[in-house]
DNA sequence: CTTGCCCCTGACACCGATGTGAGCTTTTAG
DNA sequence: CTAAAAGCTCACATCGGTGTCAGGGGCAAG
């Protein structure tokens, strides 16, 4: 498989692709005139380095995670960052929650709830 | 109130107050010599402000929502805002949730519950 | 007066993932 | 065979909130 297709499956970009392989989060081989090729797997590699950006984990950490989450071997290290990393997307989430109940609440006033046809005027925005 | 006491009671940097005038976000009156003056108020705004930020809100969104949400005055553009806004922060939610239960089962694997001893070791570690 | 601390403006640096463009080679389709 | 499409490397740009430094005022206490 080439990068296209890599690309075109897991829906990230050509670049980023050669990105993760510069981080070390990707492995490719080459053919003989130097483009990569990809196994299957790769896609879903990509797609959980993804899951792992979008969770906020920086390259790095995920770079020192991913032999941990493919084997499963873990490390004193690999086991204290999993931990860490667990905890700072349990406290991420609060604060969104945070900020989503302040944002419901002003929605609520936006809104206006004490209206009689509030329910009405929100069917038409939405 | 100058800006070192804002500061110092709202946890931000003086850095970031000037930040947050620069872009509509905070005003101040000043005193004769230019000095920045704020309002007891500006103390709970800048930790509104720090709370939005903390869910991803860019600038130009909390400018846009700010007075809706000083006020509860809402136009159209705000209602659409807000809704959008909260939409995203849902979505953001999602994937962190995705995320954490992706490192539960590789903590899971790491820290071997199949093993009777399993709970001790994690004693250890955390 | 002077020392020390706070404030001012303006400007540049940073991080990290991704976009973008140049210049060149390889592969593929017609 | 040829042209389009896709790959390659290298390198610079972007965004946004914040750090930091320089160079200069302001103000209170000793």
């Amino acid at each position: 498989m080439r990068i296209g297709d890599v690309a075109a499956r897991s829906g990230v970009s050509v670049r980023s692709l050669r990105y993760y392989e510069e981080q070390g989060l990707l492995q490719s081989a080459r053919s003989a005139s130097g483009q990569r090729l990809y196994a299957e797997e790769a896609v879903d590699r990509v797609q959980l380095i993804q899951m792992l950006y979008a969770a906020g984990l920086p390259s790095r950490r995920i770079q020192e995670l991913l032999p941990c989450v493919e084997t499963g071997v873990s490390t004193e290290h690999t086991r204290t960052l999993l931990l860490a990393e667990r905890e700072r997307i349990d406290r991420q989430m609060s604060e969104l929650a945070l900020a989503r109940g302040k944002l419901d609440e002003i929605i609520g006033i936006a809104f206006d709830y004490s209206q009689p046809c509030a329910a009405s005027r929100i069917d038409q925005v939405a």
